[in-house]
Formats: structure tokens, sequence, C-alpha cells
DNA sequence: AAATTATCGCACCGATCGCTGCGTTAGGCT
DNA sequence: AGCCTAACGCAGCGATCGGTGCGATAATTT
């Protein structure tokens, strides 16, 4: 007998399940809260049964902590143009584009709103990327701003414009902000 | 007989249930996110039946909003120290001060996962506040940065780090962003 | 291929939610 | 002071939610 044989089984119908039970939480968080967004309405949608989604996520906290995650991690990738500035525009045109998206929006407002953890799911992996492409740019000989500081001037407005203000976050815009940052110092 | 007599009637009792539901949604807000945060919870904290709560706003989401409206109105007075940079050190620091607070910090998650419109509206004062600043400053006469790049480099940081973030937003930080906004203009 | 066991579906229960008549209280006006 | 009616409290009704045994299914190991 082994000391611990196989404690988790991620393969097959299970990760059938949770791919199911992600897409309809983002679909329903999509739909503008008409929805209650409740544990038995999204396992309904998912064609799950509920009990399923109570014994592998608890509440609906941690499933929306748990889409999140997975939603905004690995989506975009960090760019590798040589230059610290033009991996920066590539980057930030990339979230830019990816915010613009209504759907993600609203599965970010409702993975904020389901808890004190949710922000900063949304947020983290964003800011080791950023600390990824500084640091390398620093490991290259170049001089870099401070990450907190490049967090402030990019993230900052590009994520406010998303939740707190109707003004669209373009692409482009996203881009000047780049420039701005790199100006001064 | 008049055309339209009285309507509605905001005062004695009603503003004092008003006032109650207001202070129970704080305050259940704040004691994170384990409270279900329904309308019969909201009720029976507030003293006031849930019957009157449905009446009156209909949903918590609308609740929430109207919560958030008079939270985020007011308690900050636009400063007028005679420069622009004065105004905005001074008001920087007072908001700054206030989003300190755990308390609203919770108020303002559960508004934004309340609905689309629960961000607008933790914000559109601020905006207008920001925005009277600048223009007294060019009716003064003086050169302001564009009302636009100031959201972005003041605002946008300061609710990034409070909503995203776990780096605290110090008074002392947020005023050196009005610092950083006029250097380059 | 056979055994093992993590995972899922089904039926069901208590508790709570959202909501609606109806009577009562108390602001606002003459 | 007295009337009028907006606003509140009470009782109760479907509907739904969150959660629990128990058997069935299928992923993994030997």
């Amino acid at each position: 007998m082994s000391a611990a044989p196989a404690q988790s089984r991620p393969g097959g119908r299970s990760a059938r399940v949770r791919a199911a039970v992600h897409r309809a939480v983002e679909e329903l968080a999509a739909a503008d809260a008409a929805e209650p967004l409740t544990i038995p309405v999204i396992a309904a949608r998912a064609g799950v049964h509920p009990t399923t989604v109570y014994r592998r996520w608890g509440s609906v906290a941690q499933l929306l902590a748990d889409v999140a995650t997975s939603r905004f991690s690995g989506d975009v990738v960090v760019p590798d143009t040589g230059t610290l500035a033009g991996d920066l525009e590539r980057w930030m045109g990339d979230v830019a584009t990816d915010l613009a998206d209504p759907d993600v929006l609203a599965l970010m407002r409702a993975t904020i709103g389901s808890g004190p953890e949710g922000g900063c799911a949304c947020a983290v992996d964003r800011h080791d990327q950023l600390r990824a492409m500084i640091e390398r740019e620093r490991a290259r000989g170049g001089a870099a701003p401070d990450v907190e500081r490049a967090v402030d001037m990019l993230l900052g407005p590009l994520y406010y414009r998303a939740v707190f203000s109707t003004q669209p976050a373009s692409p482009q815009w996203a881009r000047g902000l780049v420039t701005a940052l790199l100006k001064d110092m």
C-alpha cells in the first residue's frame, strides 16, 4: 500500500464539468445582472446538477474567484519586441482590447462585488506581467521606471475607465499612456 | 384645488427610515460579505419591515446605487486655496483619506458588483468636483491640464489601488500624484 | 481487463426570499 | 384643530435557495 495514492482526478468528465460551469458563469455575468447569478441558475445553464457546484466550489464567491483567476490569466502573453517601449505599448494594447469586451467587464464587476479578494484576482496576473517586462529591461541594462509607478500610470487609468467611467478605453489611448509614462523619467 | 398638491413626503419618519436603511446597508457591506446582503437582512438590521424596503427601492441593486450616491457625494468639499496645485493636493488628500476606510471600500465593491451603473455612481461626483477645480483655474487665467488627463492621472491610480491592489493609498502618495500631473504640461 | 474510488446525478428537506392585500400610523395642507 | 393620503407594519403565500444521503458513473491504477 502506498502513502497517498491519488487524491485528485482532474481529467475527463471533471474537466468538462469545470469548463461548462466556467462558461455558464461568464455567460450569466454578461447578462447584465438580470439573472440572479445563483448556484442553481448557474448549474442549470451549465447542464450540470447543482449538487456538483455546491460540492466543488461551495459558494458563488469562490466560484467567481476561480473563474476570474482562470479568465484573467494567460490570455494575454508578454511580448518581446526588444525595447521596453515596444513591449509596453503592445501589451497595453492587448490588455485594453481584452477589457473592451463588455462580457469581460461584467465578469470583473461581479468578481469585485463577490468579496474583498475579488479585485486582486482580476489584476495580480497583469501586475506580474508588468513587473516581468520591467525587470527584463533592467537586466538588459536599460533604464526602466519603478514597477509601482508603472502600475499607477498604466493599469490605474485603464482599469479606472473600465469600471468607474463611461469613457471608452481604446487601445490607441492605452498605448498613449506608455509614452506619457516613459517621457518623464 | 391645486395642480399637484404634494406627491412626495420626505420628512419625519420617512427620512428616519431612509437613514436607518442606509446605515444598515453600510454596516452590512462592511461585514466582508459574511452577510448575504439581502433585503430581509437589511430590513431586520435597520429595524424596519422588509415590505418598506421592497416598496421604496425595489431591489438590492437600486438600494445600493442610492446608498452609494448619497455616500460618495458631498462628504468631500471642493477646496479653494487660490492655486490649482493647492486645491488638487488638498482634495486628493481628502479623497484618499475617505477611501482609506475599509467600510467605504466594502460599500464601493458591493455597489460595483450590483450592476453596470454601480461604478459610475461611486465616481461621477468626484469627476464633477475635479472638473470644477480645473475650470475655475482656467477662468482665473491660469494653465490647467485637460480634465480627461487629470482623471486618468489622479483618480485612476487612486481608485485602482483601492479596488484592485493590496497596496495602501496613503494621502501623501495621493498628493504626490498631483505634482506628477502638473510637472509635464 | 478488473478493481478502486473520486466525482456526478437524483430525490428530498428546512429555511429563506421576494412579493401582495389590508389595516394602521403619522406627515403635510387647509 | 381637523382632514387627507403617503408611507409603514403585519400576516401570509408561492417559489426558490442552500445543503444532505445514497446510488450510479467513469477516471485512474494495478
